[in-house]
RNA sequence: GGGCCUGUAGCUCAAUUGGUUAGAGCAGAGCGCUCAUAACGCUUUGGUUGGGGGUUCAAGUCCCUCCGGGCCUACCA
């Protein structure tokens, strides 16, 4: 058994994600967990909101609050949401932490003595009224080239032509609306990457085995124009991460702050420390997964993203990571992932379209959205959300397959079988074959989940989940029990046996009824199968057992066309 | 503008990386079953793989071209 450190990218602190956040990043990094964890390997698991930048600024002002205070208690909202799916982080840590300080303020340091840290003065607007710099996309005004009166200072969204702040005709404050512009020179640090671009390219040239998404998007970015460029690493801001060489202070940088995707990457490791102070373990805790000079050597490290966040998780964190000259570990494996759109369109935020965590938890149990969000993972392609495909998948694959079963089977028991286990009976060819057919699908299924191809492992444990409808349909416990009791209790000693199986096995994609399948068995025994024969024969013969209530409710026609209304937005 | 991804059954997706007759689920049709959440099982209809051209003994897969959808393009994160 291996050693396993899986992180998910972090969700921005402005706010409550809505489902396609969710299913770029930090479910799929808990349905992988999980199954990591199941199988035996030793896992890490670390996430964290990620809390710096001008829209947190601006949401904490909108919200009429400090910035502190606000993402504390956006963190704990977004805590709270995560607890709700069931994603199981080992540590939800905070971007702003001051282990994230440290560690940041670290990396500048180290990086700057390795001749990697540049000092650039550059001119960069001013707004008065605001009181802060504003990033380009912050600045609105008239394009010079098609007259578009809403043109944002890095492009056009009308005629797409890419654009500087000062080309903007009538140029005002996205923010306020102020015209009371000026351009003022600050000084910044930029971090050379374009130094390290070999390197970048050997390690990204090694990883044959990345999804296509993450590798082209990484060789675009040392490919294009003049190769990779050197990137600031610095803004004009009050909250973040002082900018200091290590501990030291970093003459003519006072007053500034650390860019947001500087510091959020470097939060996994802090993240990790967190962890290690939480659980109140020491350094060597956290060090053995990340430093390879103490004993990380051994561990895989497969982090979990959108395909927005690749060019900083390939490039940018790597030549912070390699640019240090310390023993870090380096990511093994990229999973990206394509957008999930809502009925056809985007998810919208600022439209209130489409369905967000909290609501999705408010209207339906996490294991509804976790099987079919999983079952329908944008690997490929961007896929879409549609009231009437969850509806009939949930019904369907849920309702119909997995809880129909797990109920036919134990009312079935009870009404015959006094609710206990039969230990009536042998099994025989039928149980054999079956038992054949599942050991080659659960190694397809074990196959599909260790390649972290999650559609296809939801797939294979439908497949499996069906299989045991097939099975009693034509074992027919029920005819037989007029004839042949004994058989018959041997066929739903099996099929008891299976409820327990598919527990065990589903329990990455829906922790919940897994959970509530286990407790109809004192459910104690949750162990991988290493033997498909043993595992269905595990259940004590005699023994008593409770039917649970029904595991997944439907949704009805009316409840889906209610929450399509309600989801639709106002645009 | 540039780069990348993508187009396969009514719908959502596969196809062992160029190799037999392109497969699953859902939806539809028919039959069976009565333990079960009107659930389950079996059978079955359905494809000029976006259009056109090329390479090859062989193309969904490689090349060219056209058409459609999407993403990125470095100061939103």
């Amino acid at each position: 058994m291996g050693r396993i450190l899986i992180t998910s990218a972090l969700p921005y602190i402005n706010g409550i994600k809505h489902l396609g956040n969710l299913v770029g990043s930090q479910l799929p990094s808990d349905v992988y967990a999980r199954f990591a964890r199941a199988r035996g390997h030793e896992v890490l698991f670390i996430c964290a909101t990620d809390e710096h930048g001008t829209p947190a600024e601006l949401a904490a002002a909108k919200a009429g609050e400090a910035v502190a205070d606000y993402c504390a208690r956006m963190w704990q909202v977004q805590k709270d949401i995560a607890d709700g799916f069931r994603l199981s982080f080992d540590h939800f840590g905070r971007s702003s932490s001051s282990r994230n300080h440290h560690l940041t303020q670290h990396f500048a340091g180290r990086l700057a003595d390795a001749g990697l840290i540049e000092e650039v003065s550059e001119k960069q607007v001013y707004s008065k009224a605001d009181g802060r710099f504003l990033p380009d996309r912050y600045i609105e005004g008239t394009c010079p080239n098609c007259g578009y009166e809403r043109a944002r200072g890095d492009q056009c969204e009308n005629c797409t032509k890419q654009l500087d702040p000062t080309d903007l005709i009538n140029p005002r404050s996205a923010i306020s609306g102020s015209t009371d512009l000026e351009v003022r020179e600050t000084g910044h640090l930029y971090l050379r990457q374009s130094q390290l671009r070999d390197r970048l390219r050997e390690w990204i040239d090694s990883k044959t085995d990345w999804p296509i998404l993450t590798t082209s998007i990484a060789k675009k970015w040392l490919d294009d124009g003049d190769g990779l460029q050197d990137r600031g690493i610095t803004r004009d801001l009050d909250w973040g991460i002082p900018v200091k060489k290590g501990d030291a202070d970093w003459p003519g940088m006072e007053g500034k702050v650390f860019y947001v995707w500087f510091d959020a990457p470097i939060e996994y490791i802090a993240a990790s420390a967190e962890w290690a102070d939480a659980t109140g373990q020491g350094d060597a805790a956290w060090e053995r997964w990340w430093r390879t000079d103490k004993g990380a050597d051994d561990v895989r490290y497969v982090q979990f993203m959108g395909k927005d966040n690749v060019p900083f998780h390939t490039l940018s964190f790597p030549a912070t990571v390699l640019g240090s000259g310390e023993d870090w570990k380096l990511v093994d494996y990229i999973k990206s992932f394509n957008y999930l759109n809502y009925d056809g369109g985007k998810f919208s935020t600022s439209e209130g379209r489409g369905v967000f965590m909290d609501q999705a938890l408010d209207i339906l149990p996490s294991d509804y959205w976790r099987w079919w969000l999983m079952a329908n993972v944008p690997e490929s392609s961007d896929s879409n959300f549609t009231w009437e495909a969850f509806q009939a998948g949930v019904n369907k694959d849920l309702a119909d397959v997995l809880g129909n079963f797990v109920s036919r089977v134990t009312k079935f028991a009870r009404s015959r079988f006094e609710e206990k286990v039969p230990d009536t009976g042998e099994y025989g060819p039928d149980e054999q074959a079956l038992i054949e057919d599942l050991t080659r699908r659960l190694k397809a299924y074990e196959t599909h989940m260790e390649a972290i191809d999650l559609r296809k492992g939801a797939q294979e444990l439908r497949g499996i989940w069906a299989a045991g409808n097939e099975y009693l349909q034509a074992a027919a416990p029920w005819a037989l029990f007029k004839t042949d009791p004994d058989r018959a209790g041997a066929i739903v000693r099996f099929s008891l046996n299976l409820v327990r199986f598919y527990a065990v096995l589903s329990q990455p994609f829906i922790p919940d009824a897994s959970r509530a399948m286990l407790d109809a068995f004192d459910g104690e025994d949750c162990a991988w199968p290493e033997d498909v024969s043993a595992a269905l024969s595990s259940l004590t013969p005699g023994s008593a057992f409770t039917t649970p209530e029904v595991l997944f409710a439907k949704i009805t026609d009316d409840a889906r066309e209610e929450f399509s209304t309600r989801f639709a937005g106002t645009a």
